[in-house]
DNA sequence: AATATACTTCAAGAATTCTTGAACTATAGT
DNA sequence: ACTATAGTTCAAGAATTCTTGAAGTATATT
């Protein structure tokens, strides 16, 4: 039974997170990447999308770190994109620490007259 | 080794969920929340929000089954607000699921002339 | 019955995010 | 050098979401 801390600073940064998660087709380019490295048009073509959306798209994940991009090292026009995976892993940890259901407590809120968290008797008791 | 799938259908699903979890306001509230149950004014003293804006958000948490709400019985002005458990569960169980770093695969991407991911020899030979 | 309290709903404006189309950069082939 | 290709950046409009203030509900107290 150890404390688990949650600081608020904390929370500013899982928001930041789940703002780039919180899209349709930024979870499914990054479902795509999951399957393996893709290009910028092979992720286009996949999702029916223009290319200059997947790139305003994949800056937004590179921003925060969660994907990679190398150039080809025989036609450099080409790019590959990739999941990195101890950003991944990283997310994945303070998902499960946040939302954690081991982490909620049972607690007597301190305003209104808590009839609906006393036991039965104590409401009857009141009530006579 | 087993195949876990993740089908379209879940990617709009994970995508409601995210969309309302990826606001500071209401991160700040679940994390209040998991500290126990607390009534609207309990949560707009805590986080300086006028009680209308806590009503809002409680409503769109409500809306994915994240909060429960009971009125109290002694006096039912009084409203409590808690974590619905098995719907964290279950959205921590998604969220750990999609975002499984070993679900990652190695693959060549099928356009481009893959040169970066050819051996190093496989990549002397082209260029010789 | 009248007033107070705890909370919700509604509508409009503010802010943010998404998409589109055009222009731009970098590299490769001829 | 010129053209083609793969991808990026920019700016403006569209869409969505957030916040605010006022009005509305439901319950309790006097």
């Amino acid at each position: 039974m150890q404390d688990i801390p949650v600081p608020l600073a904390n929370i500013a940064t899982l928001n930041k997170q789940l703002k780039v998660l919180a899209n349709p087709k930024r979870l499914q380019i990054i479902h795509l990447l999951m399957e393996g490295v893709h290009c910028n048009c092979e992720l286009g073509d996949a999702l029916n999308m223009a290319p200059n959306l997947i790139s305003h798209h994949m800056s937004i994940l590179r921003d925060v770190g969660l994907v990679d991009v190398e150039r080809d090292v025989v036609d450099a026009r080409w790019i590959y994109f990739s999941i990195n995976v101890s950003a991944l892993e990283k997310l994945n940890q303070a998902f499960e620490m946040f939302f954690d259901p081991s982490r909620i407590k049972p607690r007597r809120p301190s305003c209104g007259p808590q009839g609906s968290l006393l036991s039965v008797e104590e409401v009857s008791l009141i009530q006579s």
